[in-house]
RNA sequence: GCCCCCGUCGUCUAGCCCGGUCUAGGACACCGCCCUUUCAAGGCGGAGAUCGCGGGUUCAAAUCCCGCCGGGGGCGCCA
């Protein structure tokens, strides 16, 4: 590989990033760093119906977000810009234009109506539809005319008879194909705009695009996109098809199969970190079997000829796990306090309104109190949308009791419960000092006195203490919120028995 | 329908190119035990794959060859 690798990530801006596409930007991203290349972010926009321009915005912003960077790109330019399909249209007709005079398109004048019939017939008579080359012989005088009578017209490719193409693709291995399986196909639309297998091919040429890493729905396009090549004379990339990714089901990951967009699962409380790690682990793996790994390892390891072929099933299951591993192994305490805050400050409209009324509290804390609560319970959750949850004992102080913690006080009957505590309290007010260590000798001193086994006695306190029968270690709780927070839960919990 | 791609535990996969070291390895999920004031985490252990099926080549096949079946994708004036 002696010219520098260049890799392109081109996105329609017709949706949030899905999952699929934010896995090839990443494979994009992972070879060309791996091999010291350049990444070009281009959008695809010359489909004006389903093209939004906040969806290109929120594009660049999911990118950003996941740790996908890129070189050059509608935002910040480049050499071989613009990086908008939309703004290169005077390219593309320039090459249509040398398409035509030389021969390998001609203007096709068969209307929609006309396509249609050809297309019925095909299916009725049972043989698989291939547009019929109609306009392919047109005489001079009759595009002539034709153009004077003002006839909207397409121009096609002209599809050379009996060719076979051999694609050496760097997943696939070598896959022949005879091009008479497709007829001439557009490549400019009759209002003038450009289609998708003609521009890429500009594209990718124009700017240097070494390889062309994508999607394995794009392979049996490759071929048409071979034959503009050799028609233009440009160098041919080399290209890289990803098998996709399936859902449950087996069937190409859709919408049906609930969160499919980066944006959703950080709006769940995913870190891009364990996104972006797990992406990696669809069709890929690491030749050591190390699975977590950061992205310097990731670019270190990473080889696009390792791809394995066959789709994979997005495991939702497992990508939980690992943003589990992020939060309690990964990420250095001070960076998974600033995560937490962030989200509860930016996301909290998807947190249910019990844990919206919790986040509001936890940012009324102090930082550095926050920081303690992470740090005891990192442990114990999975997504940035359930510190809440998790925390709630160490910010809140006035709470209802929940159906198990009733049960259970129910169960060890109330008279023994009120003496549990008002021991408990008793002591607590007399101790000198007052935290997790204490908590535990004086949790043991009331079972002992009260001949109660230590785990009624505990789970008592937990009740009073929370208001629910499980949680945090209670001496790492009452070590944080102090003597007088637990002081205050007691005597209310007490006032509440009444 | 036609063309292309794919097929190892439920899932992600290692191994396949360079047949024997594979009584097929790891991870998630699952089950059990331990730790423990509970949940979680953690530690240890377990179950789980006739390597899609059938034939062939070979002393020997997950690995090589052929056929079949199954799944997926593409066949657009979508990308």
């Amino acid at each position: 590989m002696a010219e520098k690798v260049r890799v392109r990530f081109a996105p329609s801006p017709t949706g949030w990033l899905h999952l699929g596409n934010a896995r090839t930007a990443i494979f994009n991203y992972l070879f060309a760093r791996h091999h010291g290349g350049e990444v070009v972010l281009r959008i695809e926009d010359t489909d004006r119906e389903r093209s939004k321009k906040e969806y290109e915005e929120a594009l660049l912003e999911d990118l950003r977000w996941l740790g996908v960077e890129w070189d050059e790109g509608p935002d910040k330019g480049g050499p071989y810009g613009p990086y908008r399909q939309s703004e290169r249209l005077e390219i593309y007709r320039k090459y249509a234009q040398k398409l035509l005079e030389s021969g390998h398109a001609y203007r096709c004048f068969c209307t929609p109506e006309e396509l249609e019939a050809e297309r019925e017939r095909a299916k009725r008579e049972g043989r698989p539809y291939r547009y019929s080359g109609k306009c392919r012989h047109l005489s001079p005088e009759e595009v002539e005319r034709y153009l004077k009578e003002g006839r909207p017209y397409t121009i096609r490719f002209r599809v050379p008879d009996g060719r076979e193409l051999v694609l050496n693709d760097l997943v696939k291995g070598e896959v022949r194909f005879n091009v008479d399986d497709f007829g001439d196909f557009v490549i400019v639309r009759s209002d003038g705009t450009p289609v998708y297998n003609f521009v890429v091919v500009v594209d990718d040429a124009l700017m240097k695009i070494t390889h062309v890493i994508r999607g394995e729905d794009h392979l049996s396009n490759t071929f048409k996109q071979m034959l503009i090549y050799e028609a233009l004379g440009f160098p041919m990339p080399k290209f890289a098809h990803l098998p996709i990714i399936l859902g449950e089901d087996r069937s190409k990951l859709s919408k049906r199969h609930g969160a499919v967009s980066v944006r959703q699962y950080r709006f769940d409380g995913y870190l891009p970190e364990a996104l972006f790690n797990f992406l990696t682990l669809l069709g890929w793996y690491p030749k050591d079997g190390k699975e977590i790994l950061s992205k310097e390892e990731l670019i270190e390891r990473f080889d696009i000829t390792d791809v394995h072929n066959a789709p994979a099933v997005f495991n939702r299951e497992k990508l939980y796990w690992m943003n589990g591993v992020y939060i309690r192994e990964v990420l250095d305490l001070d960076d998974l306090t600033d995560r937490v805050l962030e989200y509860l400050r930016n996301y909290s409209e998807h947190l249910d309104a019990e844990d919206r009324k919790v986040a509001e509290k936890i940012l009324d804390f102090p930082r550095e109190f926050v920081r303690e609560v992470v740090s005891k319970v990192r442990d114990s959750f999975f997504t940035l949308k359930e510190f809440p949850k998790r925390a709630k004992p160490f910010f809140v102080d006035d709470f209802e009791p929940s159906e198990e913690a009733r049960k259970h006080l129910q169960k060890v009957g109330t008279e023994t419960a009120r003496k549990v505590v008002e021991l408990f309290l008793e002591k607590v007010r007399s101790a000198e000092t007052f935290g997790g260590e204490e908590f535990k000798k004086l949790a043991k001193e009331v079972a002992k006195e009260l001949k109660l086994k230590p785990g009624v006695v505990f789970k008592t306190l937990r009740v009073a203490l929370t208001g629910e029968t499980q949680g945090v270690a209670l001496d790492l709780l009452v070590d944080l919120i102090g003597k007088e927070r637990t002081v205050g839960r007691l005597e209310s919990f007490l006032a509440r028995l009444k």
